[in-house]
DNA sequence: TATTGTTATACTCTATAACTATA
DNA sequence: TATAGTTATAGAGTATAACAATA
């Protein structure tokens, strides 16, 4: 970037860094997720339905931080396509366990492959080392609070 | 977080930190900046009017990564209360040179000053040094492509 | 012809409140 | 009473296209 605002207090905010970082790869994300009909949203609640943790709509909230009545509109349209299913949990009644189907985990495993091909093209400032670096920081900030 | 999905794939993976680390720092530094009506946005264009370099829209919507369209709301709102000026570039009359007034710089530097106290709070998992280098693998990139 | 700023529009994301069924 | 999920709605953020003025 050769804007003559790099050079301002802002540019070297983490808040802002981070933001931007974020917005930029969601986008870039989004863009490589569109020939599977999910965004980065639809992609994290399908990718973790196929994981073997059978995760309630609850969990898929608090993780994602997501209003619960995101995830039912998410989980709505996953189903749907029959990707995932919906299962009373019967141990709550309450609760619906999230599971993707077959069809959902060929889906996810093939735009798991993708996004891998884009983070490497966003990432491609940092060595190895730097990659993981920056990831026990983040998971720090997110996950530690 | 105690949720049983940090233990998935999904949360080890660089651009979802990156992303929910974004979210969640925009989501604290908009409930910090309510109090002077003015959102993560709206303070980006009021504190790069309040510096010296005197941006053009079209060097606000570059380094913001937005559109050219939503800088004209952004500034229109800065501009219906006060707090910037357009004024057009007598060397390029096209374009507008967005400059704070001094009730703007002034509600500049109260503003980030609040956001000073968000992002020692969003931070505070990472020492000093963590800080600086993370600071550095996000300037590089965000800036580098 | 190309660029800056503007207007208009549609879609996605985010936030909130009220409701139901179960616990 | 409290929690999981659902429905509805409004506001903020994002993305595009077409246009006028100026270069």
């Amino acid at each position: 970037m050769t804007n003559r605002l790099v050079e301002t207090d802002l540019a070297s905010d983490l808040e802002f860094l981070m933001a931007r970082a974020g917005a930029v790869g969601s986008a870039r994300a989004n863009a490589r997720l569109e020939g599977f009909g999910l965004r980065v949203r639809s992609y994290a609640v399908l990718t973790l339905a196929s994981s073997d943790v059978d995760p309630s709509q609850r969990e898929l909230a608090d993780f994602l931080s997501l209003d619960a009545s995101q995830i039912v509109a998410l989980v709505d349209d996953l189903e749907r396509r029959h990707l995932v299913t919906r299962t009373s949990d019967p141990r709550d009644r309450r609760s619906n366990v999230i599971k993707a189907t077959e069809a959902g985990r060929v889906l996810a495993d093939q735009a798991t492959e993708q996004l891998r091909l884009a983070e490497k093209e966003s990432l491609k400032a940092l060595s190895a080392a730097e990659r993981n670096q920056l990831r026990e920081f983040l998971s720090r900030i997110a996950f530690d609070s």
